[in-house]
RNA sequence: GGGGGCGUAGCUCAGUUGGCAGAGCAACGGACUUUUAAUCCGUAGGUCACAGGUUCGAACCCUGUCGCCCUCACCA
């Protein structure tokens, strides 16, 4: 990067911040106290045109340029909004007037001046010192059409950022939901903590892991996929109301919404159940949504989603009847329905045959919010059973517009059941789709006696998604992951070029 | 992984049947003291994603590769 050769728009910016330099200024700037966000100062703005107001400080950087000669227009952006900027040549001393000769758009200044509306109405600064705050020596996208690259954007996410209208602002309420989550979960009591990302078995979840490894010890680590285990063991402990916020990792595929990386909460709460989950993540996205401040109906799309609590629940058998056509017990009958499907029933257990008629007939049709609860108890390896029915689990999974976003349990607090259901491998299903692994130290806890407990995971960027309106989970996360962006696909990489320059040269020019 | 689409100047996009690589914005030089995508005159700017092939001649046709998007499969 260092060496390259500077492009020839870098070239003009870098003769300016040459003369930048000459004029005795910093071109990179310096500490800048005293300045308002410029959605403050449009507020203070007079809105008659003739009334001068007050005279502000504002810093930002130059979006779009207005060039009259000797009178210039610029408009300037900080992360709360934008305002428009006049400078006049008889307003400013001989050196200030050099500064503005060698702004670009893209550069950060300072400003001082007056508020007051121009002869069009407009709200504006009339600058009566600027201040060099940063030079920019990169060229900014068209000032109309913005920067539409999808790629470029998500490679280059600073220029998305200030260029997009409306993406800074969904990032940023990204931060607001988790701060409101961390307020509603801080005023039930609940205790935040964390734990650790590398694992000796990754277990909590049936996903494929990333592996790593140790360099001195010598050992095969795995990326989380989950929380639960860790957080169990906490609750034995004694920490009774226990959360975390944090990444974990599935190496899966990856789509509009799935990124192998993605934030999850997962909370547990001892003494309750999965009742007390719904009532929770219920407080949780409501509290949510009222912190955005747009009302319980929220745009999607082109339909909406109405948050308005309570939610309706309903379980899980009289949605597959619903759905399916038929009873789940009914084993015939779904076979049926499983083979009009065309799911594989050889060999595969009852149960996951139900499962995935109840993913194909009923997931895609709930708009919700919708609990879907009480689950098949043999698809539920860390759940507690029905105290009156062994064959349903306390389960709940919450469904918007066919996305699974919460899943919550009565948890198992039986070390002995616990051990049996890790060893036992349902037919049909494959090692890595099980959650059965076999996890000792968490066993070993158990032992010791964990309390009834209700516990829970939320996935962060769907409800983000599902609260900003964002059809793709690129959309709320700031760096999703992305191939590497290579040079071309017979070229080999740059490094490799720099090292071969000479017999590359002749190699890739034969004469003629 | 399968199927479909896309990749041309810093950005947004044209590019005819295969016949000298185009525009707008941005940049550079000039005019302009109330503009709103300002306007006007002039200048410069290209590895047509990458590598091959066909052809007198390829941005365009063919093959392969890379990346992104959509979709299906898998998953949360």
């Amino acid at each position: 990067m260092n060496s390259r050769k500077p492009h020839r728009l870098e070239a003009a910016r870098l003769e300016k911040l040459q003369k930048i330099g000459d004029l005795g200024l910093d071109p990179w700037g310096q500490r800048f106290d005293g300045h308002i966000p410029i959605s403050e100062a449009r507020e203070r703005c007079p809105e008659e045109s003739g009334t001068d107001g007050e005279t502000v400080r504002v810093a930002g950087r130059i979006m779009l340029r207005n060039n009259r000669g000797k009178l210039k227009f610029y408009h300037v952006q900080d992360w709360t909004g934008r305002i428009q900027l006049m400078v006049s040549r008889g307003d400013l001393s001989d050196e200030q007037w050099e500064l503005v000769g060698a702004l670009d758009l893209g550069d950060l200044i300072g400003i001082d001046g007056r508020l007051r509306v121009s002869q069009t109405g407009e709200k504006t600064i009339f600058a009566e010192k600027l201040t060099m705050l940063c030079k920019s020596l990169a060229q900014p996208p068209e000032k109309f059409h913005g920067a539409k690259d999808v790629e470029m954007l998500l490679r280059q996410r600073s220029i998305d950022l200030i260029y997009n209208e409306g993406v800074l602002d969904r990032m940023l309420r990204r931060t607001r939901i988790i701060h409101s989550i961390r307020q509603t979960l801080s005023g039930e009591g609940f205790v935040e903590v964390e734990t650790p990302v590398l694992h000796a078995v990754a277990g909590g979840a049936a996903a494929r892991p990333f592996t790593t490894e140790h360099n001195t010890l010598g050992i095969e680590l795995f990326m989380r996929i989950a929380l639960e285990l860790h957080l169990k063991r906490l609750m034995v402990g004694g920490i009774e109301r226990v959360y975390e916020i944090g990444r974990v990792f599935r190496n899966e595929g990856i789509d509009a919404t799935h990124n192998p990386e993605f934030t999850m909460i997962e909370l547990y709460q001892a003494y309750g159940d999965y009742g007390s989950m719904m009532d929770l993540v219920e407080k949780i996205v409501v509290d949510a949504a009222e912190m955005l401040g747009d009302g319980m109906v929220l745009p999607w799309g082109e339909d909406q989603i109405d948050f308005t609590p309570p939610w309706p629940r309903k379980t899980y058998a009289e949605l597959f009847a619903e759905h399916a056509g038929c009873a789940m017990d009914d084993t015939d009958a779904v076979t049926e329905v499983a083979r009009r499907l065309e799911i594989d029933t050889d060999g595969v257990h009852p149960d996951v045959v139900v499962n995935k008629v109840f993913e194909e007939t009923v997931e895609d049709a709930l708009v919700g919010p919708v609990f879907v609860i009480d689950y098949p108890a043999s698809l539920c390896p860390l759940t507690k059973r029905k105290a009156d029915n062994p064959e349903i689990a306390e389960r709940f999974e919450l469904f918007i517009h066919g996305m699974e976003l919460a899943n919550a349990y009565t948890e198992l607090n039986d070390p002995l059941l616990q051990d049996e259901l890790f060893r036992t491998q349902l037919d049909g299903l494959d090692e890595e789709d099980s959650m059965a692994k076999l996890d000792t130290d968490f066993l070993e806890a158990l032992r010791i006696g964990m309390p009834p407990a209700g516990g829970m995971g939320i996935g962060i960027d769907r409800l983000v998604m599902l609260l900003t309106d964002s059809r793709s989970i690129r959309d709320v996360i700031f760096f999703p992951l992305l191939k590497p962006e290579s040079v071309g696909g017979g070229k080999s990489a740059p490094s490799d070029n720099d090292k071969n320059t000479t017999t590359e040269t002749t190699e890739t020019n034969p004469a003629g």
